[in-house]
DNA sequence: TTTATTTCGGATAAATTTATCCTATATATA
DNA sequence: TATATATAGGATAAATTTATCCGAAATAAA
């Protein structure tokens, strides 16, 4: 469903908003550690979070990766999606049809929209806030 | 969503419904003429259908692809993709955790399994007769 | 200002997916 | 049986994704 790249960048940022909310900045190595994931691929990840402006970095001793707290009720699932693999798992014709809509559509698009609908229901309606808490209070995991 | 295989898969097997339907056995070549895709890696895809009982295959003089007449109507879509993906589009976790289930739950858990069963739905519930008969009603497309 | 720390970013490598090519194998028909 | 026609399948290559390494640049603190 997503590439490996945002499946990190999702789990990356939950890891940093929970810190960020106690005011800790994160390292990639942390973060890696955390989420179970190689540390260098994450660290480019993190790169492209920072430039799209779903988190900060700083740079120099005691610096790291942080979200502003009062952003971290703002920030999207879809934000995240969006800035490592694009907009392509609800735009692009499930069949790979370059033409793909109501006036030549796939063999699948009316029933890929509901689908593809759902999906970005979800992400646009998921906060990192959200996420965070249920890991905090145990409710879910990043890793295992 | 789907690899380039599985793409090309659904569409091979909706060209092959619409020609068996008439007795007409299709080569990889008018295949790959029809959907838009490089013949020779088509070809495999077709060899992993026949594999997995999708299709048939006759080799020799007048050989081609088949699809039995009968079974047209109760091929689904979820078959297709299974033989070629498997069925991690919908067992896996959405963020790679290799335990993800009610007790171990990732953080979208909950919420991907909403967008899941949506596809697993739509998978199971979709067969290559109804899509062979849009494609021949020209309400759908098999390229561009 | 020097040093230790930490992210940035380019180069490279490994793994996987996508794609191509060529020969073997099977089959219908003359 | 010989020949033409087709799929099967192995070997290989190209492209993309995933992953690693290392020096450059920035920053805090001594």
């Amino acid at each position: 469903m997503f590439s490996k790249a945002c499946e990190y960048g999702i789990k990356a940022s939950i890891f940093i908003a929970i810190n960020s909310a106690e005011g800790k900045r994160v390292s990639p190595k942390a973060i890696a550690k955390e989420i179970a994931s190689p540390e260098a691929f994450t660290a480019k990840i993190l790169q492209a979070l920072v430039k799209n402006g779903v988190i900060n970095s700083v740079k120099g001793a005691h610096g790291g990766f942080e979200i502003n707290k009062n952003e971290i009720a703002t920030v999207k699932l879809s934000q995240i999606v969006n800035a490592i693999d694009g907009d392509k798992i609800y735009s692009n014709c499930g069949l790979g049809l370059h033409t793909c809509d109501e006036i030549h559509p796939c063999p699948v698009h009316h029933k890929f929209k509901i689908v593809k609908d759902e999906l970005r229901d979800m992400l646009e309606n998921t906060t990192l806030e959200e996420l965070a808490q249920n890991i905090k209070s145990g409710a879910s995991f990043l890793k295992m």
